[in-house]
DNA sequence: GTCTGGCACTCCCGGTCCGAGAGTGCCAGT
DNA sequence: ACTGGCACTCTCGGACCGGGAGTGCCAGAC
């Protein structure tokens, strides 16, 4: 009974499973009968003394079922989890559903529900990161004598408004002419590098334009830079009322971090984003009321990734189709996108 | 006993008072002893026996505290509440957060968190609507020889986008060319006069661009018409989860229809829209997930009602203070979509 | 050595029972 | 018209208990 073997790894895969199934605590008789792995159940037993040893499973009490632990959900998803590929008819709603969307806004309301829907869990997707679009077009619109409205369009589709107050009263060749420079200098440059650009941009106005172009200056600089703090769309709260989902007690601090663009980020983001799908069990997400709570997400954009997607569920997800879901619908999501470029 | 007079408003009013505070049915001790009313709870439980009768409270089960029916709380609003002003640092609280707001999306996303907090209720905000204001600008801007998109800024500072396939291929100077056409057409125009002046678009185009004027009228049409489809903010769910404030079971429904726009809308929305503020208690929203709810809402806008917001929380909530909150929020908001006439 | 059937043991869960407490309705008295 | 008193009703929480499910271990079979 020393090591692990392929026959312990096949008990872990059933209680993985009938325990996403059914909710409730698996032993060794359903173990036995269920799955048809032509040992008694006394065997069964021994192996799964074994695996809790090992920490894969745990009883909620002696004498009752064992239920996976994080990690033993880590050695499911990382060595038996076959992902289950969506049915043709899921496939079909997905592409049918997304090729409708009407623009950058639509997409993104869209994937969410979509998300939300195909895995019935809560479905977080980022709007397309700015800092690695690059300027499609900029618009001055003036709203009265001293007051402009920007509004800078990138090539991911993305559209960004901001109000300017203006030091001095502007005439309509004004606006003009401030439109031409400063789409002169940014047009097609990377958001990357427009920090630079724009710190120049008032020292190229017409010396009377000046006061003016600094204040823009510093309003465009906020929309490229300080408002990296990224947008996101949640959708699907209302699975979290799904019975067994979460317990009544642990589900105001998740619809709190829901609405905390912050939280989402952190949950979202993460450092290994180049991975193409990640998958965060209970701990591994470092945050204290995730602890019973798996993310899974994946990177999506033509290209490169310029966001990241992803669903929030109890640890107890099904992890075969949600893997497979977020997979489908992230690829078919950076598709759409590359028909833009 | 045959009548209502003032002490069984009074009853009914300390009723209403402490079941709000307690959130537990409250009995005739409690009224005589809490409430100065200078009676013994003996004649308290005669005038409750009257409004028990009269329909106004009622009793979980025999031998239990009384608790405010629907018509009670309805009695309560119209006839009992004096609204209770906000304190002057929550005064100061709104009107620096608000001030704030950076573009029209930051001011409804901070407006809909701000009453979320205040009221410590689920907030629901309105963008504003299109089909009041006019066009202030278009834009064109192609994204491949054959797709445009065309953004549509509105005097109320929305910013609509939606993308054109075009028939044909499209250099910068055709481009210009329907970029200057649709602005001489549009520009200034109420949009419940744009399907009129779409309508003849493609005929004002040179007869080369007639396809692709065609293309653009047909989403611009959408645009303004179809996309009737008006958004919501939704903040405070969270608020959902408050002990007492909605059981369980009865949660799922709600957050269900708080990702439905179309529920939304209509618990917004009603015909009665120029009323200042409107309070729609339990079967009033003839919603029946709402039964058990309170929705208060506020018209906003400057001059014109443009939109409206409120907030949606369980029939036993407390009303003077909500109330008074909405209708601070609604007018300030007033304010400052005023300063960018 | 590995597996299996048997068996005693542990613990949860749902049901019942009961007493305390809160609140009522009514009535007789002021 | 109001009040104090009283019997009655109903809920709520705790204690108690039996059934059931599942385990760990052991002795025996292959």
């Amino acid at each position: 009974m020393a090591a692990m073997d392929d026959r312990k790894l096949e008990v872990l895969r059933a209680i993985v499973e009938d325990y996403v199934a059914t909710q409730e605590p698996v032993g060794s008789k359903a173990v036995s009968q269920r799955h048809a792995l032509g040992v008694s159940a006394a065997t069964v037993r021994n192996d799964m003394a074994y695996l809790e040893e090992a920490g894969y499973i745990q009883q909620p009490h002696t004498s009752a079922g064992r239920i996976p632990t994080a990690k033993g959900y880590r050695l499911f998803v990382d060595r038996l989890g076959k992902i289950k590929p969506l049915s043709a008819a899921e496939r079909r709603a997905v592409h049918r559903f997304l090729s409708e969307a009407i623009d950058l806004d639509d997409v993104v309301t869209r994937t969410v529900r979509l998300l939300a829907q195909l895995t019935h869990q809560v479905a977080v997707v980022q709007y397309p990161s700015l800092n690695r679009s690059s300027v499609r077009h900029l618009e001055l619109v003036s709203l009265t004598p001293t007051r402009l409205m920007v509004v800078m369009i990138t090539d991911t589709g993305r559209v960004e408004q901001r109000y300017v107050e203006t030091p001095e009263e502007l005439n309509e060749d004004n606006v003009l002419e401030l439109r031409r420079l400063v789409n002169e200098q940014l047009q097609g440059k990377p958001l990357a590098d427009a920090p630079r650009i724009i710190a120049d941009l008032a020292g190229l106005a017409r010396p009377e334009l000046h006061p003016t172009a600094s204040a823009l200056a510093r309003v465009l600089l906020e929309t490229v830079v300080a408002r990296t703090e990224e947008r996101v769309a949640v959708a699907g709260a209302a699975n979290l009322t799904r019975p067994g989902n979460f317990f009544a007690g642990s589900l105001r601090p998740i619809l709190e971090a829901l609405e905390e663009e912050v939280v989402l980020m952190q949950l979202l983001g993460r450092a290994d984003s180049n991975a193409l799908l990640t998958v965060r069990i209970g701990d591994e997400n470092h945050l204290d009321d995730f602890r019973e709570t798996t993310v899974v997400t994946a990177g999506y954009g033509p290209g490169s990734v310029v966001g990241h997607m992803g669903v929030l569920g109890p640890t107890r997800m099904d992890y075969p189709g949600t893997i497979a879901a977020v997979r489908a619908v992230a690829r078919y999501v950076s598709e759409i996108l590359e028909q833009n470029r």
